[in-house]
DNA sequence: CAGTGTTTTAACCAAGCTGTCACACATTGC
DNA sequence: GCAATGTGTGACAGCTTGGTTAAAACACTG
């Protein structure tokens, strides 16, 4: 859990040295940025496990550097814990839906501020590493994130490959299209739940030339399930 | 999301009633308990989608109570928010340890309450308890919502689907019309009484190829029953 | 900065499900 | 046996849900 590097984003510098101080004394190897800009070439030398954003900023805003950070293929894993006045309060509930994974409210307790970012980071571990999931001629090698079917390879998309590979690594369960929303595009992001509807719709066309489609299975008025089974 | 039970577990009045108007204006379900003790009745009588946990409380604290909970087999899957004061920031990060699933100190803005609640809540959710319900070859699957008959899938609407499943829950015990509507329409839904035997019928109809369908029984003047005796 | 590929939204269409009715059938009490 | 009451059954119209497509919005490449 420790020995991650947490990634500071934060103007004032008084607050920047106190947090530096706080995590490293817990263990945490941090990185500094006063701004988004800084933000990004810090993230370009090393990508971070966790980025500690300050909602306000002079230059590109916390908020908008958060979008920006969620949209971003390379970038949208990595947990964001947003750093709030009190004032700003009845913004957080937006935060969340920016992609925030939580906020804390300044002034913040240390404590508090470690327990949420181990909360966070423990709940943004990937479960098992080196995964090679295979389900009766359907295999998705996580490693190299390659989807091949009864040898041959398929072309997905890849929102399509991590919605298969979420659905293939739990079968035999049905899934609201809000669930699968949150699981496969992360939580707290906003989209409509009929997008999920047209993502599944590719899957399947996708999987169609091996006779695999039947395996995403739509369970009307809930969601959808996938399993091997008629 | 909203209309799910929520059991709130603190000792002043004060703040129990508080928290008791907030989220019943957004349409939660409200149970509240003064101490561990209390909790303990109102679980089983029937249970919450959450736990709201006072940190501080005389005789069980809340740590312990978690911790209890999370132990138990039939509650570790409940979400539990603890709610500490200021002054216990300390030991926040025991309590996340002890099993909680997020915490949020007092004094907290209720648009933050609620947007924690609603967090945890989808998060939760795929987690839920995994039924698998048996009545001599007739099976009900809860987690991947599907019915096997002898081995065999059997294709159910949603509500035939609803209705086997409660009644395979609740069998060798006959129910009217009315309480069927209620427990598998749902309370506060108006639909004719005699909609319960078209559906019962079609549900049977299901069923007739495996003969399973004269497990679900007339009792002519009251209701319905179900039963694998003949 | 234009070109390419992907994601999301919206709109339309097809299919499936639901609740109700009318009537057939069964059971009960007289 | 007959009416009265309760239940089974099939059909249907309306509605909800999901499938499908196309186009707009968006991000990434050279």
């Amino acid at each position: 859990m420790q020995n991650k590097q947490i990634l500071v984003v934060e103007d004032e510098a008084s607050i920047r040295d106190m947090l530096r101080f706080a995590l490293e004394r817990v263990e945490f190897r941090i990185t500094l940025a006063a701004n988004a800009q800084e933000a990004r070439l810090r993230i370009a030398e090393s990508r971070p496990d966790l980025i500690l954003l300050d909602w306000m900023m002079p230059g590109l805003s916390g908020v908008e550097y958060a979008r920006e950070l969620k949209m971003a293929a390379t970038t949208k894993d990595i947990p964001i814990i947003m750093v709030t006045a009190r004032a700003e309060e009845e913004d957080k509930v937006r935060g969340l839906n920016v992609g925030a994974d939580d906020y804390i409210s300044k002034p913040f307790s240390f404590p508090e501020l470690i327990a949420r970012i181990q909360a966070v980071m423990r709940r943004a571990m990937p479960g098992g590493e080196e995964e090679r999931l295979a389900v009766a001629g359907l295999e998705v090698d996580a490693a190299s994130q390659r989807v091949t079917a009864k040898g041959e390879p398929v072309k997905l998309g890849p929102t399509e490959y991590r919605l298969l590979h979420f659905f293939i690594s739990h079968p035999e369960r049905v899934y609201t299209r809000e669930q699968v929303l949150d699981r496969v595009w992360g939580q707290n992001v906003y989209v409509e739940e009929r997008t999920v509807d047209v993502h599944i719709r590719r899957l399947r066309k996708a999987l169609n030339p091996y006779g695999y489609d039947n395996m995403i299975q739509t369970v009307r008025g809930t969601g959808y399930r996938f399993s091997d089974k008629v």
